[in-house]
Order: structure tokens, then sequence, then C-alpha cells
DNA sequence: ATATTTAATGCGAACGTTCGCACGAACGTT
DNA sequence: AACGTTCGTGCGAACGTTCGCATTAAATAT
């Protein structure tokens, strides 16, 4: 395993205290430039390299960030996690930061959880996803004053630094786009309501209909989990009716809906681009690949994740954040399935 | 952000001394049963939580597990890594370790980022993964004799410790089960030569096929990168000779082929399932959401991460390994395209 | 020649643990 | 009454840093 090479180490090889060294090494110039120069090489000679154990204790900073994500259920897909998780890595070790993964506690534990990761010394700050509602995460976290950003807003009252993806104006840009080709009748599958990033998204939904004047029966909106399965059922219920009653494009809130959507048109004989569109949200990697493939919504998953951890390391530093809360725009893909 | 608890404090409070406090704390049977109960509701009382960087010091373990991966290009998908940190990270924590994602570096410079990760006491341990011929990683580190886990295979001649899933076996089953349909004239889609998971499906490929007494003219083997677009280019190259000429099978390495290799079949005008059968490799999330829905290998991602961590967090407690190579088997799913 | 400044280095302390040994008191034994 | 055991607790030391102050030697000013 090869013995460790301490200050002392090298200290005794250049014949001086190990302090002095520790000083060379990070750069004091109360040191006398011939000892410096002994000092340099019998460290690159040694291969010393700092011990991250010590300086952190003796720094009072573990100098890692806590992040937790909801364990993607059986048969469901997180296209985000990869971007996600790459790009804060990156930006956190480009600052000199880790990246702490640790599991996903439900209900009374999972305060527990991050009370435990502050209280004994393992993060310096966190970054939060799955934000919902009344997220009791967020109220501990600002009692006790403990850096964090959150990916996903949460109660609008509550003031805290997030970076999130303004999915209500994604959902603006499918349906004007649908009302400038021409579609009057759009159907809408999407979430339970107690779902904050689907009321977002169902926000822009219903203004963009405002905007044109427009207004659709009740039950082209249909709520459902954001599955294959709900996607299939709801499609084939709205598409099996005449076509002038039918709606001429149904747009959903992630992809996997979609799809569901997409082959019941199929499997109602019903080409999908021409004669009902289709458009997702989330822009999953296969969704290109599908027939036809799907116009969809992309989230900017890198940038959210670099800005994540750029904030959180301002707030970890002690500055003061110029814009505490950050929307990012996602962008319409348009295929041919719409 | 409330001042940090430690064990003078706790001592303080029991009226003790704090290395007293430390052995009740970890359960020494050496201290009067009074005391130890003062002391741990002492402890209680002051919400005391030993401190993390301090203990490392002291063991001079970091308790911690090094993992990095191949960002994935523009437009690809990671399907594993998902599951597989997941599961990882499940394991790492219930052991009391932790795992530290970090950039994953190309060339020269990637020994170096492992060397510094060890001589700095940052880890205990790797788990590799993305694994290749002649890995400079799996060298250095057995020269190191630093503790690592393989996810994935290399030269056969190194002896060195992985977990891997069976890609040939994997090919073996799909090629069988073909063969007992009734194919005799089965196409592939590979990878490169230099790639090693490519090659070791591949031998499973002309296994099943010697054991079958089959063979295929050279040009039914068609190399290429595991992209979308290679997958089109290939299935449109093998589909357009006519009935009695073309391959009645395609099996493909991943996924992405295949779904490539039935849009080609499908603008030809083959219909998937029937003209002709496709059956690809790594069970994508959303291969069953195609029309057809895709026959795949699955593999058994979440029993290879909780395995590469339990066999590591062993080597790192100085355990020897009962079995120093694992290989676990693929699963066959069959749905509609084949 | 002595006092004062400056430059270079050494040293003690601290961060919060854990570990092993030393010490004292209480006890039982001869 | 003297001695050995046992039990409970205290204490010093160490893990490898960094930081600030003390110390020494050299250089400059009086």
């Amino acid at each position: 395993m090869s013995e460790r090479v301490t200050l002392k180490q090298v200290a005794a090889k250049a014949g001086i205290s190990y302090q002095t060294v520790s000083k060379v090494l990070n750069g004091s110039n109360q040191v006398a430039r011939e000892t410096a120069e002994r000092i340099l090489s019998a460290a690159r000679e040694l291969g010393y390299r700092p011990n991250t154990m010590a300086r952190n204790l003796r720094s009072q900073r573990s100098w890692m960030i806590g992040y937790s994500w909801i364990p993607t259920p059986p048969n469901q897909v997180n296209h985000i996690l990869d971007l996600f998780l790459t790009s804060m890595v990156q930006e956190a070790e480009a600052a000199g930061y880790h990246l702490l993964p640790f599991p996903y506690q439900e209900g009374e534990e999972q305060v527990e959880t991050y009370r435990e990761m502050i209280d004994s010394g393992r993060v310096d700050g966190f970054v939060l996803s799955s934000v919902e509602y009344d997220d009791p995460r967020i109220q501990f976290l600002l009692s006790r004053q403990f850096p964090f950003v959150a990916f996903g807003r949460s109660n609008p009252e509550i003031d805290f630094p997030y970076v999130d993806i303004d999915g209500g104006a994604g959902m603006r840009m499918t349906v004007d786009y649908l009302i400038k080709k021409g579609h009057r009748r759009i159907a809408v599958l999407a979430w339970p309501e107690n779902s904050r990033v689907g009321n977002d998204r169902m926000g822009g939904f219903f203004e963009a209909l405002n905007n044109a004047a427009l207004s659709i029966p009740t039950e082209w909106v249909m709520r459902g989990e954001g599955t294959y399965e709900f996607g299939l059922k709801s499609g084939l219920h709205l598409l099996s009716t005449s076509p002038d009653q039918r709606p001429t494009a149904i747009v959903t809130l992630n992809d996997t809906q979609a799809i569901g959507a997409m082959v019941a048109a199929h499997e109602l004989n019903l080409t999908v681009g021409s004669d009902v569109d289709v458009i997702g949200f989330d822009d999953a990697p296969m969704s290109q690949y599908l027939y036809p493939p799907l116009s969809s919504i992309r989230q900017p998953i890198r940038e959210a994740g670099r800005l994540c951890v750029e904030q959180l390391i301002k707030l970890m530093e002690g500055e003061s954040l110029i814009e505490r809360q950050i929307l990012l725009n996602p962008k319409l893909i348009i295929r041919a399935s719409a």
C-alpha cells in the first residue's frame, strides 16, 4: 500500500521543520527562496500530497455537497440523473468540492438524515431535488441556516434559493405552436393535482389557451400517473370518438405518456402527425427514435446542474447571491409527431 | 449554524473526562453502568454526533469509494447509471461507506487522477467501470495493491477482482432462441473489434451458430458504432435484398442499433416480428414501448452494483474473496419484435 | 558598540477523535 | 496488616494539517 508521505517526511528530507514546509506549499512568501526551492523539490521527489482528512479537520470544512434523489421505480426511467449528476460533479470538482450521494429516505426519517449529515460534519451544503409542496427539508435547512440550493420550486410564499426550469413556459410554447398550426381542439394528459411540477406546467397550458381565447371540455384534461399505461388508456379514450368530436392534438407532461398516446392512435389506425398531433415533455433520449419521432420539450439539465452547484458554492463561501432564484427556459423540439 | 456538539461538551455536562465519553459511546464495558447512563443521556440531550472528519483522521480511513464513469455523449443514453449508482450507494451506505463520484479523465491524466485520490487519502477503494483491454488503471491499482473491483472484464491473462455480466451467454440465449424458432439466416450488428464488451458478446453469437452447425456470410456481421444511425443504415443494407437472400433475423449489441434496424424494416415495408425478427441488447427502459415492443437482453445491473461494492468492502477490510471473479447471467426478454 | 528593525524559521496549539497505559480506590486474600 | 486483583477513570499521545506567535540571526539605524 506504500507508506504515506506527510509533511514530516518532506521536512526531514529538506532538513527543516514541517510547519515551514506547510507554509511553502501553501505559498507563503515569508520563506527564503533557497529553502523554498529545496522544500519544493523534496516534496516533488517524494510525491507529497496533502492528506485530505487532516486538512478538512483543520479547516472545519468537509468540502462535500450532499445530494440524494428518488430511486426510479421499476419500469420507469430517469433520463435526467446522468446529465444532472455529471454536470454537478464537474462543476463541484472544478471548485475543489465533491459530491456526496446518499440514499433517499421517505417520510419522517428524511429530515433526520439531513440533520445527521450536518451534525456529523459530513457535508457543507446540499442540493435538493424532487422538491414538492411543503417540503420539510426546506423548512429544516432554512431554520438551521444551512447552505442549500433546490433544483425545483416549492410553495411560492417561502423564500429560498432555487434553480428551476420554467415548465409553464414550455407548455405555453407547445400550445402556442399547436394553435399557430391551426389546432383548436387540444387535449392534455396531466398529473395529479398535488404535483407541483405538474401544476406549473398546467399553468402554462391554460395560459396559452386563454391567450388565444380557446376553451376545451374539462374531460380533455385527463389526470393520472406519468406512465405508458395511463397514456395508452387516455389516448384510446380521447381518440375513439368521431373525427369531429375528438381532439386534434394531445400534449402530455412527459414522454412516457406521449408514447402511450401514440400507440393508442396507432391502434385506432390514426396516423400521428396528420390525424392527430402529439407533443411530449422531457425529450427523453429515445424519443427521437420513435416512429414517428416525438416532438417534445427539452430541458437544459446540464445548465441546471451547473447552476445549482455554482449557487451553492457561493452560499457555502458566505457570498450573497445576485439572483437567489433562477428560472431556465426549456426548448420545444419539433419532430414528425406534430 | 448552531455550535458543534463535541465529546468535550458531553463530558462537561456529564462531569467526566471526554475520553471516557468516547469509550462509552463506542460501547466499552469498562465503565460503571451508572456513569455510562449519565453520559448517554447527556449525549442524547445535546444531540451529539461524532465528527466524521476527526474520526476518519484518527482511523486513517476515509470510508469513501471512488467511482467515475464516461460521460454520455450527446444524443446517447446511459440506461445503466441510475440503477448502478443507486444500488452502489445503497450497499455502501448500509455498510458505513460512501460513494465519491469524480469526473472521468481520458488518456495520460486518468491514472494520475486515481493516484491523486489515493495519495491524498480521499478514498479507500475504487469501483471501475468502462473497463477496456489493457486498462492502465488496473495495472496501476494492482501495482499499488490498492483495493478495487472492476465492473467488467479486461485482458484474460490479468488476474484482478471483477463483477461482470456474461454478454456471451446473453447472445447465446438470443441466437438459440431464434434458431429454435426456425431462423437459419441471422445477421448481427456488432461493434468495432477493439471493444472488449463487443467481443465478449460476439463470442456467444458465434458459439451458438457453431453449436447449431450454422454459418452466415461474413458481410452479415456488420461492425460499427452502437448508434441509431448505424442501425438504420445497416438495416437498410441487409434488408433491401430479395426475400430469399436477406436475413430473417437481426440481432444487435444494443437497443439503439436495434431501433435503427426496426425503422429500416419499417421503411422497406417489412413487418418486424413476422417478415424479420429483431432482438436488441440492454433492455433500455423505453424498448418495451416501441412499436412493436423490442425483445432484448436484460442485464442484472442492480445486482452487479451491489456485488461490486460488497466485494470491494471485503477487500478494503482485508478479507479475502471467496470468488474473486463473478459473472452474472443476463435474461432474454421476449416481446413482439421476435 | 548598542539598539532597533526585518527576515527566516521554529514551535506550540488546535481541529475532534480513539487508544492504551497509568493511576487510585475498593475489594478480597493470605 | 500487608499485599495482589479488579474495576473505574484520567491522561497523554497520536492521526496530519494550518495558524499565529515566539525566537533567532542578520541587517540596518542610532
